[in-house]
Formats: C-alpha cells, sequence, structure tokens
RNA sequence: GGGGGCGUGGUGAAGUCUGGAGUUCACGCCGGCCUGUCAAGCCGGAGGUCGCGGGUUCAAAUCCCGUCGCUCCCGCCA
C-alpha cells in the first residue's frame, strides 16, 4: 500500500532548518547509486532534486524493492532529514546538505528502459525527442524552459492588469481572407462546402473590441499560419495581442516597454534601461540592411557612392550611372584565407548580388583585393577612411540597387559580426514602415494589413514609393518579436485605402463590409500590437530554435511524432463535411500504408 | 518549389573522402561484487538488416541513382 498522503513536501525544499523532521516526498527516480548495501537515490519531483538514502538496516522496503528501482520510477518516500555527515556535502544541489534518510519506500509506478536518457548532457535526435515528448520535457532544460514561458505569461498578465486592460478571447473558427499568409482551413459540417480559417491574429475583432468600447484589450492568442517551417516558426504560435483606444504610437510603445521589462525583470532579473531606442525604417535599412537590425555590434554599412563617384573601375561606374548604389562594411580581422574570401563571393551570388568585392588592409597600407589595379590612391584612402579600416580588416564591396546591397551586406554584416547566443538583450522600435514594399519585379504591393493607417491618405496616393504608414516593428536582438500600427478608425479613409491598395469597391464590400460598416458607429481611434511568445521566450532562455520552449511542436514537415497528427480521417468523417479526397492523393494514402 | 547538413546496437559519436570480416569509444541496459556515493566504482555480458529501395563491383556503412525522415536556409510568412 503506498503511504498516504503520498506526500507532504517537496523534494526540492528541503534544507539545514528541515533537518530532524520526518516527511514524505514522491517524485521520479533521477539517478541511483546502489552500494550494495547502502543505496544513494537522487528522488527529482517538479520543485527540484533531493538525495535519499536507503539503509538495509533500515529496511524501507524489501531488498528486491530497492535493488530493483531503476531510472523514471514513480516513487514515494517517507523518511528523517538529516544533515549530511562531515566531507559528503555536494555543493552543486540546493538540497546538498541533507539526506533524508527513508524509513519507507514504494513504488508507485514502474518504467521501462528509457528510450533515451533524461539529462541536459546529450543532444537526442529531434525527432526522437518528440515522440517520447513526455520524457524530454522532464529533463531540466525543458522544464526550466516552461516554468520560463509561464512567468513570461503571467508577468505580462500582470502588468496589463494593473493597468486596467480586459482579456478577451475570441474566436478561432472564421472567416478566412485571402490576403497575408495562406490560412489554415476547417470544414463545416453544417454547411457542407463552407470552411472556416483559424485565425493569423485576432485582427479584426480586436478592432471590434475597441468600436464596442473595451478601450483596452489584451489576450494570450494562439494564431495559425499554413507557411513552411522555419527555427522561429511553427504552424500555430502565440501572441501577446494588445489594442488600446485613444490610443497613438506612442502609447503603444510605452506600454510594451512595461510589459517587456517587467518580463525580462522576471525571466532574466535584469533592468532595462527605457525608452528603448527607435529607428526609422529608412534608417534601419540605410545602416542595417535590414528591417530588423541587431544593435548588439556595430558593422554598419557605410556609403561608398561618393568615393567611387568618378572611379575608372567600371564596374561600379557603371552601377552608379544606372542608379545604384556602393556600399560596404568593415568585418574585422577575419583572418580568412583566398579560399574562405570567394566562399564570401559565393554567398553573396546565393543572396542575389551579381558580385562582391573583398579586400584585406595590408600592412604597408596597401589594398589585397582582386580589384586593387583597378583602384586610384584617393579611392583606396577614401575606402579605408569610410570603412574606418585597420590592418588586416576584410571589408565587402558590393555595388547593386540598393535593395540589392542591403540585402546581401546586412547578411554578410549577420554572418561575421553576430554573437552567438542571446547574452545581451538590445531592443529596439524600428517605425516609420513604408505603406508599399517594392517587389523584386519593381512593383509595390502593401508592406501590411490595410488596416494600418497611412502618414497620408494623398500622399499614399500620389506618391506610393514614399508614402509612410503608423506601422513599427519591435526588434530584440535581430529577430523581429512582434509589430502593430495605429489603426484607420474612419470609413472613409478606410475605402480610400481598399482603393490604393488596389481591393476594388466590390470586393471590399464583399469581404470587408461589415467591418466597415463598423466603422460608422462611432469609432475611437486606436491601435495595437502583437509580441510573438515563442521568439520571446526563447531569446531570454537563450535557445536557438522556439520548438524548446513550446511543450508539443511540429517537426519541419508540420507532424507529430508523439500522436501522428496530421493523419488520415475514415469515410464516414469525410462523407458528413461532404469532403471528397483526389484520386492522386488517395493513391499515395495507399502507398503510406503500405510502409 | 529550390539549396545545404544529418541518418551507424537503446542514446551520442568515430568509421564514409581513399570499397576489403559490423570495427571502435562514451553513456545506457542485463548479471556479479561492493555500506557514503552524488555523471558512484570494479568485473563480466547482451544488443546493430549501417533509414529504406535499386544499381556498380569479386566485394558496399563507404561509390552511383532514387526515396523517406529530421534539421538549417532561400522562396513563402499582408
Amino acid at each position: 500500500m503506498a503511504i498516504q498522503p503520498l506526500r507532504d513536501t517537496k523534494a526540492g525544499v528541503l534544507r539545514t532548518p528541515d533537518i530532524g523532521r520526518t516527511v514524505r516526498i514522491a517524485g521520479w527516480v533521477a539517478r541511483r547509486r546502489d552500494h550494495g548495501g547502502v543505496i544513494f537515490i537522487d528522488v527529482r519531483d517538479a520543485s527540484g532534486i533531493v538525495q535519499v538514502v536507503l539503509n538495509p538496516e533500515d529496511a524501507p522496503a524489501s531488498e528486491e524493492v530497492l535493488h530493483g528501482l531503476r531510472s523514471e520510477y514513480c516513487i514515494a518516500v517517507e523518511g528523517t532529514v538529516e544533515a549530511r555527515p562531515a566531507g559528503t556535502v555536494n555543493p552543486d544541489l540546493p538540497t546538498g546538505e541533507v539526506d533524508l534518510v527513508a524509513s519507507s519506500l514504494t513504488v508507485l509506478s514502474a518504467a521501462d528502459p528509457l528510450p533515451f536518457q533524461i539529462t541536459d548532457r546529450v543532444d537526442v535526435d529531434e525527432a526522437k525527442r518528440l515522440e517520447y515528448r513526455y520524457l524530454d520535457l522532464r529533463r531540466d532544460k525543458m522544464a526550466n524552459n516552461l516554468k520560463a514561458r509561464s512567468r513570461t505569461v503571467q508577468a505580462m498578465r500582470r502588468v496589463l492588469d494593473a493597468d486596467e486592460f480586459l482579456e478577451v478571447e475570441t474566436p478561432t473558427l472564421i472567416a478566412s481572407t485571402p490576403e497575408g499568409a495562406r490560412d489554415m482551413l476547417v470544414p463545416s459540417r453544417m454547411r457542407q462546402g463552407h470552411f472556416y480559417a483559424l485565425p493569423q491574429s485576432p485582427q479584426l475583432f480586436k478592432q471590434m473590441l475597441m468600436v464596442a468600447g473595451i478601450e483596452r484589450y489584451y489576450q494570450i492568442a494562439r494564431c495559425y499560419r499554413d507557411e513552411d517551417l522555419r527555427a522561429d516558426r511553427q504552424l500555430e504560435f502565440t501572441q501577446l495581442d494588445l489594442e488600446g483606444s485613444f490610443w497613438g504610437q506612442e502609447d503603444v510603445l510605452e506600454t510594451l516597454e512595461s510589459v517587456v521589462c517587467e518580463v525580462v525583470k522576471d525571466v532574466r532579473g535584469i533592468e532595462l534601461s527605457r525608452p528603448f531606442a527607435r529607428l526609422t525604417y529608412a534608417e534601419s535599412m540605410e545602416r542595417y540592411g535590414t528591417d530588423k537590425p541587431d544593435t548588439r555590434f556595430a558593422m554598419e554599412i557605410a556609403d561608398l557612392s561618393a568615393v567611387f563617384a568618378g572611379t575608372g573601375f567600371k564596374a561600379f561606374a557603371g552601377v552608379l550611372a544606372g542608379g545604384g548604389t556602393i556600399r560596404g562594411i568593415n568585418a574585422g580581422a577575419l583572418g580568412l584565407a583566398r579560399s574562405g574570401l570567394d566562399a564570401q563571393v559565393d554567398r553573396a551570388i546565393d543572396l542575389g548580388a551579381k558580385g562582391l568585392v573583398w579586400m584585406v588592409v595590408q600592412e604597408d597600407g596597401s589594398l589585397r583585393s582582386p580589384v586593387a589595379k583597378f583602384l586610384s590612391d584617393d579611392e583606396i584612402v577614401g575606402i579605408k577612411r569610410t570603412l574606418d579600416a585597420a590592418v588586416n580588416d576584410v571589408l565587402f564591396i558590393v555595388a547593386d540597387a540598393p535593395k540589392v546591397v542591403g540585402k546581401v551586406l546586412g547578411s554578410l554584416r549577420l554572418d561575421h559580426g553576430q554573437p552567438a547566443g542571446h547574452e545581451d538583450l538590445n531592443f529596439l522600435f524600428v517605425v516609420d514602415f513604408p505603406v508599399f514594399e517594392e517587389t523584386d519585379e519593381g512593383g509595390l504591393v502593401a508592406a501590411h494589413h490595410p488596416f494600418t493607417s497611412p502618414h497620408s491618405v494623398a500622399e499614399m496616393r500620389d506618391n506610393p514609393g514614399d508614402a509612410l504608414s503608423n506601422a513599427y516593428d519591435m526588434v530584440l536582438n535581430g529577430v523581429e518579436l512582434g509589430s502593430g500600427s495605429v489603426r484607420i478608425h474612419d470609413p472613409v479613409v478606410q475605402q480610400q485605402v481598399f482603393e490604393v491598395l488596389g481591393i476594388s469597391e466590390e470586393e471590399a464590400d464583399l469581404r470587408f463590409g461589415w467591418f466597415v460598416r463598423a466603422l460608422r458607429f462611432g469609432t475611437p481611434p486606436h491601435a495595437g500590437f502583437a509580441i510573438g511568445v515563442d521568439r520571446f521566450v526563447s531569446i531570454l532562455q537563450n535557445e536557438p530554435n522556439i520548438r524548446e520552449v513550446i511543450p508539443f511542436p511540429k517537426t519541419q514537415t508540420g507532424g507529430d511524432p508523439l500522436t501522428g497528427s496530421p493523419a488520415i480521417v475514415d469515410d464516414t468523417q469525410l462523407g458528413e463535411l461532404g469532403l471528397l479526397i483526389a484520386p492522386a492523393v488517395r493513391a499515395a494514402w495507399a502507398d503510406e500504408s503500405d510502409l
């Protein structure tokens, strides 16, 4: 019979002041050291680990039971907390000054031999970890990640609740909208041939809540985007979504700062200085070649167009004549051999450049480079001065359209300068995003959702390439943590924006008619934001991918090795939904079941 | 859709380039010894269709083709 109650104390909290107490703990066998006589068992529960001493003369259980204990057996122990004998204190363990000397031990649940060891010391294949995620989550690192995630969300709620935000849930079965990411679809049984979509974000609903007079809303919202996965992207992910009425951009950014500071204080134990840096989109692109700069290191992009204004180097002269630009970075003393430098050229070409010029500053001040012979003395001086170059520094120069130059140099900058982990936290806001982004073909597409207010509708219509919007991103260590905007609250402006974005009146009316109608009933000016919780926690925990802070994530091909999702459903279910599977797909099912 | 990396007893790695007996290391597992260890120790043992399929070869973990899975990246992610 098991001891009742199973436990009255947590394993990880026992300390010297507890010496002499008789306690009951329950947990898992993390490690056993069986000396034939005395046996030491590290018992782990959610609070930590304590060493249990099983003395044969105390006979806490039969010899068979005691020597039969194995890794991850779930057990209950009653015993006395005792001081460890001199010289046997374990300073690496919070409970290391005490032993729990067992008077009784019960096996609550045995465990099969493990598919992998429960330890942070070995990197097990991730598919195997996911297949046995319940064991993987027993590891300290994963348990700590889940704790950090919980503390993160609690800190968010604490700040927003104190600021009188209302936590409101919005539907997850909604109508599909074709813009943006691919929707995750759910077929309707009651209206066959019709589909719900899972929300990519609660965008329109939170705006409805502003119309509804909620004034301050937030939600820890699950969002879904049916796009290819990455280290920082899952099919489903979590956002802290918030919105406020009678708000402008500064109100949003200040609220975000207070939320983020509380989270970082709680999880990392450090005070961030406020306000966070603010950078315009244009400045960010200019200096870092990206809209999500990692500002933990400099290596900024410098414009060399002036240096080469009258150059005799035809490749550069041609780019300048064609309206392109010439920029470079100083990657520092990389110590690369010729082959390593040429590999950078390949990398640049992969990124879309026609080429890359590298230069290495020599002891005598000259530049070693494939193009050195084309450069004048003035140009060499100008390059070194502009890039602040010292001996042995490697300089990378790209001449192309500004967009290409920024992408290539921005990527090389990260390749050679980005710190490995996330020891330091550099938050910043990027503001004044353009309304439109240029496509590779030179066309314009909306950079944001169509509910973002432009600085000026007239400018947006007359000069779309330069028009700015009241949209902003939060960036942490080169990762886009979230984005938001001041919304359009005037139905007339909203109609105009649809028009400029190329959404016809009929189309706008069909898809967003209900939304524009809502705006006609006294809509307060409002603005909001959403923070990616998974990304935030993964950075705080110094994890390389967000799966490490998600208890049951999907693999890169969207599957769950534990439960086998996604799965084929039977014909009865399909019939209820009025769905037929295409013959080719059915044939593939047959192949699958042959495996 | 495209490019890169990986797949070897239960786990992690080496072996693959340069073909020659399933070889090696660490952990785990099983058995024995062992009363103060804490990644316990010592001794012994079991355990693999080298992801899968095909090809080349006297001979394939190794070379070639295909395929599956995991992963990183490009595209995609308003």
